[in-house]
RNA sequence: GGUGUCGUAGCUCAGUCGGUAGAGCAAUGGACUGAAAAUCCAUGUGUCACUGGUUCAAAUCCAGUCGACACCA
């Protein structure tokens, strides 16, 4: 057997049950949990992200999650840096460790890694938004043409963070964006398993639109309110808050902007399974099906 | 019980002079390398309540039935 230890990732679209079925494999396997979801990452963040509880949180030592201010800036390979230092001692007293989250990107970055750009600088991430703004899309389509003509051929130029991305690359390094992206896995010194939850459409959908019911009752509203003056921030562009925004501005009612959060929602469980669909590690169960899911681990390691 | 209005996509509704139908929303499929709960692309959904009649042709006109709503009793 493979000496290297495991990584589990629990994934699948938000509402799922992915924390449920992550703290009883934890408990079983006695190891702890990282989270990769881009927006339990902010401790300010709580009602709207349905973090974990605190029962939950006494039973199973958990990271990243509320490790960053809404204040912070932080991207995926600053998280992906981040989980391969914390890893290794992770791995010291737990030859499994779960991943659990729905933001799949970041999980890709672990088990996949990702390609070594720079960050985008404020100054020039602010100039090229202010081209947009002013000279419209086509003006960054120009640019990209300028900068990376091959780049042009793959990219969805419709798309304007990918366009404003890709010209930030070229811009800082010199270099052609499309040149830079290896698009080759990684090594790692771990394995991993890929655990994919699912449930049909229409249970999912239900259970969507009562834990954002839930949700409300616990006290949304009133965890939104504080952020009114902080809602410019990228970590409040987020399902929940920005819906509440709209209310709190007197644009709709509450209740209409309730039902804006589940359309939201169901909105983003279905990108997140376009995302998880595709990747053929996938191994997909209900989420009532722990003990095969404890089984398929077990057997790995 | 009577009179009137209405019944078309999952929902709200449009449909002109009779030529078998289309908007919005919802939904569905997809893309994705430092904003990713973000951002972007594409796509329909039909016993036109039912039964009969008129007509070359009916969502459309006529009759009846059923249902909803309003008013009258």
């Amino acid at each position: 057997m493979d000496s290297k230890p495991l990584l589990v990732v629990i994934t699948g679209p938000t509402a799922v049950g992915k924390t449920a079925v992550s703290i009883a494999l934890a408990k079983a396997l006695d190891t702890v949990i990282l989270s990769a979801d881009s927006r339990q990452f902010y401790a300010e963040l709580n009602i709207g992200t349905a973090k974990p509880d605190a029962a939950q949180f006494s039973e199973v030592q958990h990271y990243f999650v509320g490790q960053l201010s809404i204040h912070d800036y932080y991207n995926v390979a600053r998280y992906e840096a981040d989980v391969l230092q914390l890893l290794p001692s992770l791995f010291e007293k737990h030859p499994v460790v779960l991943m659990v989250g729905g933001s799949g990107l970041y999980i890709d970055a672990v088990c996949r890694g990702i390609d070594d750009f720079p960050d985008p600088t404020p100054e020039l991430r602010n100039y090229l938004k202010g081209i947009l703004a002013d000279e419209g899309i086509s003006k960054l389509q120009d640019l990209l043409q300028q900068h990376d003509p091959a780049h042009m051929l793959e990219v969805d130029i419709a798309n304007p963070k990918r366009l404003l991305r890709a010209l930030e690359v070229c811009m800082t390094t010199g270099k052609p964006y499309s040149e830079q992206r290896m698009n080759q896995s990684k090594a790692r010194d771990f394995r991993v398993v890929k655990i994919g939850l699912n449930l049909p459409r229409a249970e999912l959908f239900a259970r969507i639109g009562q834990r954002v019911d839930q949700m409300m009752v616990a006290g949304l509203l009133e965890e939104t309110k504080q952020f009114i003056p902080l809602r410019h921030l990228n970590a409040l562009n987020t399902v929940g808050y920005k819906e509440l925004f709209t209310y709190l501005d007197g644009e709709v009612s509450l209740e209409r902007a309730v039902e804006n959060i589940k359309t939201n929602t169901r909105r983003y469980a279905k990108r997140q399974l376009t995302w998880f669909k595709r990747d053929m590690e996938m191994k997909w169960f209900e989420p009532h099906q722990t003990a095969e899911i404890l089984d398929l681990c077990i057997q790995d390691y």
